[in-house]
DNA sequence: AGGGCTATCTATAAACT
DNA sequence: TAGTTTATAGATAGCCC
């Protein structure tokens, strides 16, 4: 029982490996909690074993820690490395269109299954950028569509209006009929007056038009 | 020098806290390190010190280590989602109770949500969920501005149909009718036909400009 | 901070249950 | 595979530089 100093490798005798390694799990795990508690610290530990087996303490939340530790240790790194340009700080507007489209490319590949390669932190920068992507591709389609409505209650309120006017004025011509009066020409003259009138005003209409039926989706948004 | 045995509770004094927390975390690591070559055993270690800095290990790629441990800690939780923290290793109970408390907040101010209870595999697919919800809403909003457009760009067909037609029977009934007027009628008929041929021209700049704006809203799609 | 010392505490190898 | 024992290797609190 001269108890050695054992050396730091693998130990071949199975049984005793896995002694070990229920034992001095436990003491790690002890010790990291001990850690923890005595100097105000955060630890995340994992721990699998040879034949799998899952371990893990943390101190407090392990999804947090670990992204904590994505985000630092990408402060760390050198910023030129994985092909993805999480250049996430300030994308010209030029460039997103384009930014997006590879991006859209990437992501698939991510999604799919190729995750090596790109760091916990860079996943999810991506995620993020996809989504701000996503969200001013939205909104500027959104604005065009919107826009595109807006000009054509405008258009139909203007046919709309002279629709009218070119009614009223067939149905005066009908009514005064073109039995040959001295009428005729002032009526006539009234028509056109009016009409530019409504030219004028209408305008109005239009902007209150499109509000009304503008808010619908705005409620959608 | 009559070495007590310590209380495992936060250390008061900063600066022993400190040298505590240098000298632990040595062996914590250490200990890590030997686990991992006795045994055969994988490990990744993230200690944060109370002022923020990072102390990280691992006995291959922490990466991958974290990514197996999101699987694993995936798997292990019921359909009905845990409370937070894998309590594996020898985390005592009291303590998570507390831990839980501060990290609902943390987490809240993280997503600004109420994600607590869900593991990094979780917020994953819930980002994913996400992102798919958002292309559904955003193909909703998209279908249903489209299909206004298309009903207005209709209504406006037939308006001007209308209105042509109504131009149409209005210039017929001039020519037959009350032919026999001076100059005064034919300046007031010009006005009216200027006016109107305009209308019908804009009418296809817009239809270009729809068209052009159009292309985008495809392509986004 | 960081290293060294040393008395003492803690972890644990080995053997046994 | 786990707990207990025991002797010893290893870790570390307190102190000094």
């Amino acid at each position: 029982m001269v108890r050695q100093k054992i050396q730091i490798k693998k130990i071949d005798n199975l049984t005793a490996r896995q002694v070990t390694f229920s034992k001095r799990r436990r003491g790690l795990f002890k010790k990291a909690q001990e850690l923890s508690t005595l100097c105000d610290a955060e630890i995340a530990l994992i721990v699998f074993s040879a034949t799998g087996k899952l371990f893990d303490y943390s101190s407090s939340s392990m999804m947090q820690l670990i992204q904590r530790h994505s985000l630092q240790s990408e402060k760390s790194n050198k910023p030129g490395q994985q092909p993805l340009h999480t250049q996430s700080g300030s994308s010209n507007h030029a460039k997103i269109s384009k930014e997006l489209g590879d991006l859209t490319l990437e992501l698939k590949q991510l999604m799919g299954e190729e995750l090596q390669g790109l760091g916990m932190s860079d996943l999810m920068k991506l995620e993020k950028l996809v989504e701000t992507g996503l969200n001013r591709v939205g909104k500027t389609k959104n604005d065009k569509l919107l826009s595109e409505i807006s000009k054509l209650k405008t258009r139909e309120s203007e046919l709309m209006a002279e629709n009218a006017r070119l009614k009223q004025e067939a149905n005066q011509r009908q009514k005064l009929g073109c039995a040959r009066n001295g009428m005729e020409q002032g009526n006539s003259a009234e028509s056109i007056t009016n009409f530019h009138q409504d030219l004028v005003h209408r305008p109005d209409e239009d902007s209150d038009t499109s509000l009304k039926l503008g808010l619908p989706f705005s409620n959608g948004n």
